[in-house]
DNA sequence: CGCATTGTTCACGGGCGTTTCACACGAGCC
DNA sequence: GGCTCGTGTGAAACGCCCGTGAACAATGCG
C-alpha cells in the first residue's frame, strides 16, 4: 500500500529519508540535494534492500522510459555516492549488480585488502 | 496541528514573529512591512526551519495556485530579505533551495575570508 | 487632482543544475 | 589476446531557475 505513495519517511542506517519534507538526513545532519537527486534516492530508499533497475528509477524519476544508451541514471548515482561519501567516508550506500540495477542498502564498507589496494 | 493556525508566536534567533499582533520584531525593534510581506514571513515563519515551495507560499499569501512564469513570490522574498538586511546585516534569514522553495531560518553568515576580499 | 505607497509584471544576466559526450576499466565471450 | 558490453568518472555544453532592478498599475491620502 505504500508503493504509490512514497512518501514515507525511511530510516536506514544512519541514513533518512524524509520525502514529505524533502529532507534527507546522514548521521542526522541535513543533506544538501538537487531535485533530480532527491528524487532519484528516495526511489532507491523506498526500495531499500532491493534492487531496482535503471529503467525503473528512469521512470520514477524522470517520467519517461529509459532511452537506449542514455547514461543519466548512472551520473546522478555517482553524485548521490559523493555526497554520500562526504559524510559516510566507511559506508557504501548504493551497491552495483552488474547489468541488474541499483539497490540502496547502507553498510560498512570492509576493506579486506586495504594493504595493497594502492599499488 | 497548528498549521492551519498561523498564529502562534515564532522566535527564531533574533527575529519574532507575532501573527496575532501583525508585529514583526527584529532585535526587539519592531519591522516595518507591507501586508503582503507579512503575510509571506509568517509563512514562512509557522513552518521555520523546514523548507516550503513557491506553490505553497504563493497559496497561502495569494488564496489561489501558483501560475507558471509567476515570480510575485520572488520578489516578495527580495523584499524581506532587504528589510530583514537594514537590521541584521549579518544574518542570513531566507535561504533558498534551489527547485525546492525557500527556508526561514536566521543564522550568522560566515565570511571564511571577509578581510580580503573587499580590497 | 497630485503624490506616496503598495502590488504586479517584465527583462536581463549569472550561476547552478541537467544533459551529453568521451574515455577508462573490468567482466565475459570468441 | 582482441572484442564487446556494462558501468565508473570527469568535464564540456546546454538550458533554466532565480536574483535583481525597474517600469507600470492600483490603491489610499493630503
Amino acid at each position: 500500500m505504500e508503493a504509490s505513495s512514497p512518501s514515507q519517511t525511511v530510516v536506514a542506517g544512519p541514513v533518512e529519508v524524509r520525502p514529505d519534507e524533502l529532507l534527507v538526513l546522514v548521521k542526522d545532519r541535513p543533506l544538501t540535494l538537487s531535485v533530480q537527486e532527491f528524487r532519484l534516492l528516495c526511489v532507491l530508499a523506498a526500495r531499500a534492500g532491493r534492487i531496482v533497475t535503471r529503467d525503473e528509477l528512469y521512470r520514477s524519476v524522470w517520467g519517461s522510459p529509459l532511452r537506449p544508451g542514455d547514461r543519466s541514471v548512472d551520473v546522478y548515482i555517482r553524485k548521490l555516492r559523493v555526497k554520500l561519501a562526504e559524510t559516510l567516508p566507511d559506508h557504501t550506500c548504493i551497491h552495483t549488480h552488474v547489468g541488474f540495477g541499483y539497490r540502496f542498502q547502507p553498510e560498512r564498507s570492509h576493506f579486506l585488502h586495504t594493504a595493497d589496494t594502492a599499488r
